[in-house]
DNA sequence: TTGTAGGCGTTATCAT
DNA sequence: ATGATAACGCCTACAA
């Protein structure tokens, strides 16, 4: 019943020590030829595979990092982490995926277990309130890159996507339709990027007579339904409404359609954050697009770099959304 | 410049062995009352965090397990990483996710880099031609479930979905809304589930006078205009298509979509797997919809035991799809 | 070019 | 109830 061979098995059945298989497997010295041979047979009817355990017992690097979201589910994550993985891969590096679902007790809970170093970094997209975590990171010298959104006063390096510009110009682009009625959604969990769509959005309307109303909301079967009641009720009632977030632009629609109202006929209805183009069964949504995945091989350099020369020079990569106007805005129509 | 704590450095601060640091940690051992305060105390002052690494060296147990999936970005493997990631965390294990974009070359290295027993168990979406990947799986004695897709002659424990009867029932759904012609459409990889869905659909059929013809299709903006060509220059020409995966379903609405027929005034269109329902942004597709979700959960826990239980019985878990009849299938109209 | 000694941070086992 | 010892599999440093 034999167990898991290991590099004194190599060693033996080669004829030679542990070390000179070392040697052979991470090319990490001179060996000679035939014994290289000998080696490498054996390695192979072994099967053997060193062990990363072993291995970063030993040398402090566990070739493993790891990526913090708020739901894997989200296709705005789903894509991250697909960037993130694509440039470990090229790397030979492994990536643990957690869902913290905005939990600040389940960020810190994660982080607590990936800093039992058996992760050489960590890609924290934070949850509100996620100083605790970033202060475990910090104790344990865990290498930590933050993801697309900001923490107020922290120094971690940090990737993410010009959202303020974002929001303007698709406010730009709603007013050169001519709107100047707004509803503004926005998440209710008081996440920095969430305000800088906001204010982005309101930068926009300065001086032209624009005017926007800003709702907090959470969408769902059963909110849904009133909710659109408070959009609509304002008085001027909107002839735009911009969803700041994904499935607050899907919620809107869905709810608006709910109700009656016609998009883009009735109100125009921009969003943020697209689907991945083949999931799009019918590109419609004039959007926001943040370049998801490239914020996860951004993210990933970062990290390498932080990895390599730890807490150096913290740095921060600001990516261009893009605006990706389709039909669901249209200039504005009177109703009655 | 203190680098991370070690059980060490706690046992001297509480003036014990790391034997007691130990067992205090692991509830494995009796300790008394003060002296376990004491250490509590130094663990939290200190900020230790046992290193999952040297646990595993010894323990044989990392706590972590791996998903490998064709591509994260499909929301059907999402899902299941979602609930295997769920799953997980329950029991405090880790996750770490690989794509292997249906490559059996990337499978099979991601295979290696796993098996360096660094990962208790993995849970595996077989490629085509996962025989490799099974067989080194085998050799290191790595606990290995196999999710959603047989691999012939494999004796692994499998969860998976009953796609057969799914299609099955979806093709008896479409007869009985009175179609007798169909264009089946099956991806080109010859996976085990992509047969079982088309000998599903040829089941129904059986006795009742309704025709199907197979497509192999991979549907991309320069092919698909082609593709639908082919489908529609049957004769007869079929009222009902079935596009026996999500991509294709996709696919398929749009290049139809773009050829000028409407769905499903022209032609219905089914397809297989859902959407998560917050980012339906229009529920139209009938489609026949795996529990995903549930396919991530199963598969963990027999991961689970297969790990608790090396080689005892393998098992097969089956779970039964559901029919969601939305709007993209009518009764089939005549034309000219 | 190859080998020896020792230790990375834990925990199993045996001893006190 | 606590401690001493050894070992998990590998690699750094040094020696031959």
């Amino acid at each position: 019943m034999p167990s898991r061979p290991t590099i004194r098995d190599v060693a033996a059945r080669a004829g030679v020590t542990d070390m000179t298989v070392s040697r052979v497997v991470n090319r990490s010295g001179p060996v000679s030829e035939g014994v290289r041979r000998r080696v490498e047979q054996a390695i192979e009817e072994l099967g053997y595979v060193p062990s990363r355990l072993a291995r970063g017992l030993r040398s402090k690097r566990t070739l493993t990092i790891a990526l913090v979201v708020s739901d894997i589910t989200n296709p705005f994550f789903t894509t991250i982490a697909r960037g993130v993985e694509d440039a470990a891969s090229d790397q030979e590096l492994l990536v643990m995926v957690c869902n913290t679902d905005e939990s600040e007790e389940e960020e810190t809970r994660y982080l607590g277990m990936l800093a039992g170093q058996n992760v050489d970094g960590v890609l924290l997209v934070p949850a509100k309130g996620a100083e605790n975590a970033c202060a475990l990171a910090e104790r344990r010298r865990l290498p930590l890159v933050l993801l697309e959104r900001r923490i107020p006063g922290n120094a971690h390096s940090l990737v993410h996507c010009d959202v303020r510009s974002g929001a303007r110009r698709m406010m730009e682009h709603l007013l050169k339709l001519g709107h100047r009625e707004f509803a503004l959604l926005t998440s209710p969990i008081g996440l920095t990027t969430a305000d800088d769509r906001v204010e982005g959005a309101l930068e926009a309307l300065k001086g032209t007579g624009g005017r926007a109303t800003v709702f907090s909301e959470r969408l769902n079967r059963e909110t849904s339904g009133k909710a659109v009641e408070r959009w609509m009720a304002l008085n001027p009632r909107p002839t735009a409404i911009f969803a700041l977030n994904n499935l607050l632009t899907i919620g809107a629609l869905k709810a608006l359609r709910a109700r009656g109202f016609r998009v883009p006929q009735d109100v125009s209805l921009a969003g943020f954050d697209d689907l991945p183009e083949p999931l799009l069964e019918n590109p419609f949504l004039t959007v926001v697009s943040q370049p998801s995945y490239e914020i996860g091989k951004a993210g990933f350099e970062l990290l390498l770099a932080e990895i390599a020369n730890p807490g150096f020079a913290h740095r921060e990569v600001m990516l261009q959304p893009e605006l990706v106007i389709r039909d669901s805005c249209g200039s504005p129509t009177v109703f009655e």
